[in-house]
DNA sequence: CGTTTTTGACCTGCGC
DNA sequence: GCGCAGGTCAAAAACG
């Protein structure tokens, strides 16, 4: 989403101009960079409104449809008792007291602690538990947990003293190049970047998939933004306990509300894209006629 | 030299 | 009460 931002230099046919340009690229960037946040706000918006739809009309207790899971284990402040990478079962674990980062719409009456999970996939062979979400974080604590063999890794938001948001990252079990960030509470201040609306997606050339995660009141689901044998949106995983969450993310993976808001977004960033632009001016020209 | 990361120790809650 | 496990602290090390 923000492959704008990491391509500060001009072409090379504005260099001639840029002492001149500087100004007005800056506007021009500026411009940009607010229709970014627009599109991902939208996009966002569309997700939420859908997402709020299916819970009214599925659920509208407050209560998840699933009853509470044997926890062996349960923390006062820790909602997620176990990541360890197995999405399905700590999503059920943290059911009772977990809801969607979405939007706020969705809070209920009582007073909780906002939870949401992303996974990100990346190279295996990266050690560093980052995960850019446009946020400033500094590590203050990293842990083996018991049924996962890499280390978890704590954050707490630098970008604010006061801000109470943490972060937890964590490798996948089953899946390394698989990074599973939990985020606990809400940030109290502008996102620093406006970069982090999504997990780390088209901000490296496209050449790292993305996948977005749902998480409310228990069941995991990773939408998988990248393209797949027919162009659109893949569910990539979905707890095993809850088909529901499956379907409906596949109901909203195949909304038009959301596909065009997809499909607009998509065909900006490739536009935007100065590697897409060369490649689609090369494979023109290879089908011009020799004169 | 200030900031950030690392890592072992400590704290807390829960099950037995 | 004890042991276990997750979460946090803080001193030391690393880094720019």
């Amino acid at each position: 989403m923000a492959a704008e931002t990491e391509r500060p230099d001009p072409p090379a046919s504005d260099c001639r101009m840029a002492s001149s340009m500087s100004d007005e690229q800056a506007k021009t960037l500026e411009a940009k960079l607010t229709q970014i946040s627009e599109d991902n706000r939208r996009l966002t918006e569309t997700i939420a409104y859908l997402y709020a739809s299916q819970i009214a009309r599925q659920s509208p207790d407050d209560a998840p449809d699933s009853p509470p899971p044997p926890v062996s284990r349960k923390r006062r402040d820790s909602l997620e008792p176990s990541n360890s990478g197995d999405d399905a079962n700590a999503s059920s674990k943290a059911a009772h007291a977990v809801e969607s980062s979405l939007s706020d719409e969705y809070e209920g009456t009582c007073r909780r602690i906002k939870v949401s999970r992303v996974c990100t996939r990346i190279d295996p062979s990266d050690t560093t538990l980052a995960v850019k979400d446009g946020y400033q974080w500094r590590k203050y604590g990293q842990k083996v947990t018991r049924d996962n063999p890499s280390p978890r890794a704590y954050f707490r938001c630098a970008y604010a003293p006061s801000c109470p948001v943490k972060k937890k990252v964590q490798r996948s079990a089953e899946d390394s190049s698989v990074l599973v960030a939990t985020y606990e509470g809400e940030h109290n201040h502008p996102c620093p970047t406006r970069a982090g609306e999504l997990p780390s997606c088209a901000t490296r050339g496209g050449s790292v998939p993305c996948s977005i995660s749902i998480n409310s009141s228990g069941p995991t689901i990773t939408l998988d933004l990248t393209k797949n044998g027919s162009g659109g949106v893949r569910v990539l995983e979905a707890a095993e306990e809850a088909p529901d969450a499956k379907r409906l993310c596949q109901e909203i993976a195949s909304s038009p509300e959301f596909r065009t808001a997809l499909v607009e977004q998509m065909a900006r960033s490739l536009t935007r894209d100065s590697k897409f632009t060369d490649a689609l001016a090369a494979a023109i020209l290879k089908q011009l006629p020799d004169y």
